[in-house]
DNA sequence: ACTCTGCTTAGATGTATGTCAAATTAGAAC
DNA sequence: GTTCTAATTTGACATACATCTAAGCAGAGT
């Protein structure tokens, strides 16, 4: 055989996929959504009028510490998908439009190609 | 005060927020892709020529094993995302692209409620 | 200054997950 | 049937993560 010994099981590459770091960060951008609770939180912040809540908002309708729902909100934040901001005595979020719709855009057109659809 | 007592933090709900049900659903898929070597897997299989790939395709390039690769594609595959095939000697997965499809108007209009775009 | 309330941080614990080596199944070719 | 290769399954292990209790921090009001 040849130096280039195609295999008979494989078909060639027709676009680049994705890198190892874009993954890396994209990857870390789901984990911060792929859980239940998070999610219901997210939406419950865009659910409230303006956009924004007050973490007393968000702990009702959980069956869970206070704690436990301020390390969730910590990880939407940390992942860039809410915004806090303290107005006297309360705390409230939003979320961020951009990161949402980043994610939007990279399922239709970033992996699918055109050939599979 | 009175029978409701609303807060003086808290602001009322335009939109019906995500369900638990269906928040849990979504976090099982999200989970399945919330991984750099999933997502480079899903990558690679769309990359190549007609949309489908066997698994040797799949394991060059990566400093994974062959049985860790298999796991990651039996998540993919068990979340709906991929599907296998075997011809002969060889499996070949493809990715199902309406699961994808899914998940991008997840994000636009599922989440995001208008006002805050 | 003290206290009360809202929210976060720190530490601990049980469970879930990514990875590998070894064993197993499935088809092809002889 | 035997052997070889392709791919998965099993079992083990280390790390990451969701959750709780207890403690700490920050404003508001007295």
């Amino acid at each position: 055989m040849g130096v280039q010994d195609p295999r008979a099981c494989c078909t060639p590459l027709t676009r680049t996929p994705i890198g190892e770091g874009e993954a890396t960060e994209v990857a870390q951008v789901l984990k911060a959504l792929a859980d239940p609770v998070r999610l219901r939180l997210l939406s419950l912040i865009g659910a409230h009028d303006g956009g924004e809540a007050c973490v007393c908002d968000l702990t009702v309708g959980f069956d869970l510490t206070g704690p436990t729902i301020s390390h969730h909100l910590k990880v939407l934040r940390e992942a860039g998908l809410i915004q806090a901001e303290r107005r006297g005595t309360w705390i409230y979020y939003r979320i961020v439009p951009a990161a949402l719709e980043s994610l939007a855009g990279l399922f239709a057109p970033g992996l699918v190609p055109a050939g599979a659809r």
